[in-house]
DNA sequence: GAGTGGTCTAGACCACTGT
DNA sequence: CAGTGGTCTAGACCACTCG
């Protein structure tokens, strides 16, 4: 591990147990440098993590604040996948695998993916049950060339585990699409919905390793009165 | 204006322009910085505001792959207000404020809004029109000493061009959250609802200075169809 | 004015990608 | 292998905040 992870995580633990409280000031740079005996770009770059893991606030003049965190407020983005929310989260989670199939990409599929037509991807569907009721719907896309070698059991589980721990393949970013569409058919297959309900609502993702290919593309639909979605945005310049 | 900015800024045109496109690679950093004539830090620096602001994904050991940005869609991440949006999306759009005073806090809503009980707050109602239909209701409520000299017709334009030009005031992060809430009578009173429709999408927002203050809460109420939200998320490390 | 973080330099070594 | 970006150092000057 890098010198400024370590420290990012050594000041990261000192918040969580509550060495430095909501509001108050971190050490200076300076104190971090003679503390951890590095320079001073290294306790910046540990400090600048903090602050886009929303962290601390820094200030000018003044000083590294520590953040407010709502401890139930967690967020989902940064494309925390399932499993990890659910570990968050501590409820019961139970995850069916529907549908796992070797699919050719036609072109309506295409259009929808933006995968290359006739390129072979991994088509998996599963419902997700949390605290007794089926509520989550996932339908994913992944390109066979690197999904190839997923078990329909690791699928249940977590298929970031085995994309990232035993394929090594970097994710990078994801394009997300938060809409409230019309329940359709599958919906009612699949999940257990509240009557007089009209819409679900529907997340969409466009997922890219490091290199750029796109090699995922998942929608998940989840029942409206069960759904939340919180981040923490930074206000960009200009 | 600073010289990474400078950089940046360059850049970013560039890849606009079509001078870098697509899945290309940007010069590597030693190219620019005899390009630029300055340090690498400074390159690398003006790099990594455009890796944050989604224009390129860096590679270890190949180099800086300019992204496919879809032009439809734009981000709502990042704090963008009403105004900014309504700019990008070239629509035609309307705002009528509907409330505009100073009020207490009580204990309701001090505990809607987090903010101290006793402290005076300016309560803005607005319902803004999209191509001829009202769709969307905004509730504000800003910290009085800092919106104080806000005029009504300037809440109808965009309070944020009035907090940051004229007040000077450094706005850092929010925390947000979207969900998906039941009509209610205010929305019916003055959205224009699709029938048959029961819920609504609610974005509710604390907003922050950078010295870490709240100084906002806002709600913001979204006809189901119309609305959508996109982000680009890049995957958290650790 | 003393102390803070923000920008910038010039250099070094390492880890990773391609061919 | 040559070339790329990632980490790290030791220094300098500047802009901001606060008492």
């Amino acid at each position: 591990m890098n010198k400024y992870e370590m420290i990012a995580q050594d000041l990261e633990k000192m918040i969580m147990d509550g060495v430095y409280q909501e509001d108050e000031l971190l050490p200076s740079e300076n104190e971090l440098v003679t503390r951890y005996k590095v320079s001073r770009s290294t306790v910046r770059q540990a400090l600048k993590t903090l602050e886009e893991n929303g962290w601390i606030q820094r200030k000018h003049g003044l000083g590294s604040i520590v953040i407010a965190r709502d401890r139930l407020n967690f967020p989902i983005t940064g494309l925390t996948s399932y499993k990890e929310l659910q570990h968050y989260l501590g409820f019961d989670s139970l995850t069916e695998v529907v549908t796992f199939e070797k699919r050719i990409v036609d072109s309506s599929l295409a259009e929808l993916t933006h995968f290359p037509q006739g390129v072979p991807v991994l088509h998996i569907l599963r419902r997700r049950k949390i605290d007794g009721e089926f509520i989550v719907l996932d339908r994913d896309y992944l390109l066979y060339a690197y999904a190839e070698g997923l078990s329909k059991s690791q699928a249940a589980d977590s298929i970031y585990d085995y994309l990232e721990n035993e394929r090594h393949l970097e994710i990078a970013y994801a394009q997300k699409e938060i809409t409230i569409d019309f329940i359709n058919e599958h919906d009612r297959q699949w999940l257990e919905l509240a009557t007089g309900d009209r819409h679900i609502v529907s997340v969409k993702s466009h997922v890219f390793l490091s290199d750029n290919t796109l090699f995922q593309y998942t929608e998940s639909r989840h029942q409206v009165d069960k759904f939340s979605f919180t981040e923490l945005a930074r206000r960009q310049k200009r």
